[in-house]
DNA sequence: TCTGGGGTCCTAGGACCC
DNA sequence: TCTGGGGTCCTAGGACCC
């Protein structure tokens, strides 16, 4: 049997868990930049606050009934996520963190007749050490274990947060309570071929033939997906050591960006933050890929960005921020045109190996003792004294074009001045 | 005026090989 | 009038997830 464990409105609970008047009380939490609605409490989605809506949108719906908004103070949630994380991994035997909000658990040593009290015992262990509110879900299929969740979520009273679906006739149930939208793994393409077909709840496409879904629901996707729904796993746990195969950091700027300067600066400054996140795994890269997206287009509802890419294959791959830099700049460069109103930026690192692993070619010396030191310091610096402490010059020093994020709370759990104060 | 960011996996089709 | 049969590898793009 597999659980999921995933953590309710994280965000939202995050910021409560800070400031307890809040319990009970309708709080919304908004992208970067303050764009749109990614968390939100029971008390606000029953006042019909959609999920991923834009801020501007629903503000009027928020003022009316005082909801709490805050930004996104991703310090205070990574925080959160790994203490719920580190909580899981000292109850459970194998832990695949899924998200920053939700992990499975292999319960395959569990007891079949114990698993509810396991479950409740793993949901109240991590309550009581995290102060973040979790439901649980378990089935012997990662997409039935999915189904419970919801559920468990859904009907808190009715569930106390736990459900485990066991007997074929818990299944059923469950299944038949499941509308097809809401499967993992089934988005808005799938479920409109499904509706299509007459295919209504998860129960009903649990019924269909494997070869029906290898046929009409995306191949081997769609077989597994059925598998799935019967019981039969077919997503296994993943490795934990498994490092990953792109890594990206693309923003949104505050305000638009019209100047090569500016636009440069925030691109070396997406490199130096994507490179430390490639430090940290021990990986180097063999490629980068950047984009520049323009909206040239005044009209109010013509929202029709416009994106121009390019990309770079490295002699050998690097995991230097200097030299990474100054392959992507020229790249920045020839993509610019004057006159354009830049809306957003972004670079992805690709063909990412081991840095044990890295192939140098004839001409290249591999990284100088020195250059592997200087970025150690820069990320034990950056780490201990606050992002940004130690940076290279064409990031730039005023950054006009930072991210919105007027309503973020402190970062009480990763910052010493901002601690919280307990009287 | 204002609509996020970071990933994975799969498929189709082209280029190329013998 | 007639033009093989397999493979592999790569890339772009779609679909999906939170």
């Amino acid at each position: 049997m597999k659980a999921i464990v995933d953590c309710n409105s994280f965000y939202a609970s995050c910021e409560r868990l800070f400031k307890p008047a809040l319990n009970g009380k309708p709080v919304v939490v908004l992208s970067n930049n303050d764009g749109c609605i990614v968390s939100r409490t029971d008390e606000a989605k029953a006042l019909g606050i959609q999920m991923a809506g834009p801020y501007y949108q629903n503000k009027a719906e928020i003022l009316k009934n005082n909801v709490a908004v805050f930004s996104s103070n991703y310090h205070l949630y990574g925080d959160m996520s790994k203490r719920v994380m580190d909580t899981l991994r000292l109850l459970a035997p194998e832990v695949e963190v899924y998200s920053v909000d939700e992990s499975f658990l292999d319960l395959s040593g569990i007891d079949a007749n114990k698993l509810y009290d396991y479950a409740m015992f793993v949901k109240q262990t991590t309550e009581l050490w995290t102060g973040i509110p979790v439901s649980v879900g378990v089935a012997p299929s990662k997409v039935l274990s999915k189904v419970a969740n919801r559920l468990a979520k859904k009907d808190k009273l009715g569930t106390k947060g736990v459900l485990i679906l066991q007997t074929p006739q818990q299944q059923m149930e469950a299944l038949q309570k499941t509308a097809v939208e809401d499967i993992w793994g089934v988005g808005s393409a799938g479920s409109k071929t499904l509706r299509m077909f007459n295919i209504n709840t998860a129960w009903d496409l649990r019924n269909m033939s494997e070869a029906w879904a290898g046929k009409n629901l995306g191949g081997v996707v769609g077989v597994r997906l059925v598998k799935e729904l019967n019981g039969i796993p077919c997503i296994e746990m993943k490795d934990p050591l498994s490092k990953k195969k792109m890594i990206a950091t693309t923003r949104m700027f505050g305000r638009a960006v019209f100047e090569l300067k500016e636009l440069k600066e925030a691109v070396a400054t997406y490199i130096a933050r994507a490179a430390e996140k490639l430090r940290r795994q021990s990986g180097a890269a063999g490629a980068v890929s950047i984009f520049l997206v323009s909206n040239n287009y005044q009209s109010q509802d013509h929202y029709a960005p416009s994106s121009r890419s390019a990309y770079v294959a490295l002699p050998s791959a690097t995991y230097l921020t200097n030299v990474l830099i100054a392959y992507v700049m020229p790249l920045v460069e020839a993509l610019y045109q004057k006159g354009s109103k830049y809306i957003k930026a972004g670079i992805i690192l690709t063909d990412i190996v081991p840095c044990a692993m890295v192939q140098y070619n004839l001409f290249e010396t591999p990284e100088s003792a020195a250059s592997q030191k200087l970025m150690h310091i820069i990320d034990n610096v950056n780490f201990g004294m606050g992002t940004d402490m130690l940076k290279f010059a064409t990031a730039g020093t005023k950054k006009n074009w930072k991210m919105r994020q007027e309503l973020r709370s402190n970062r009480f759990t990763t910052k010493w001045d901002e601690l919280c104060w307990v009287k």
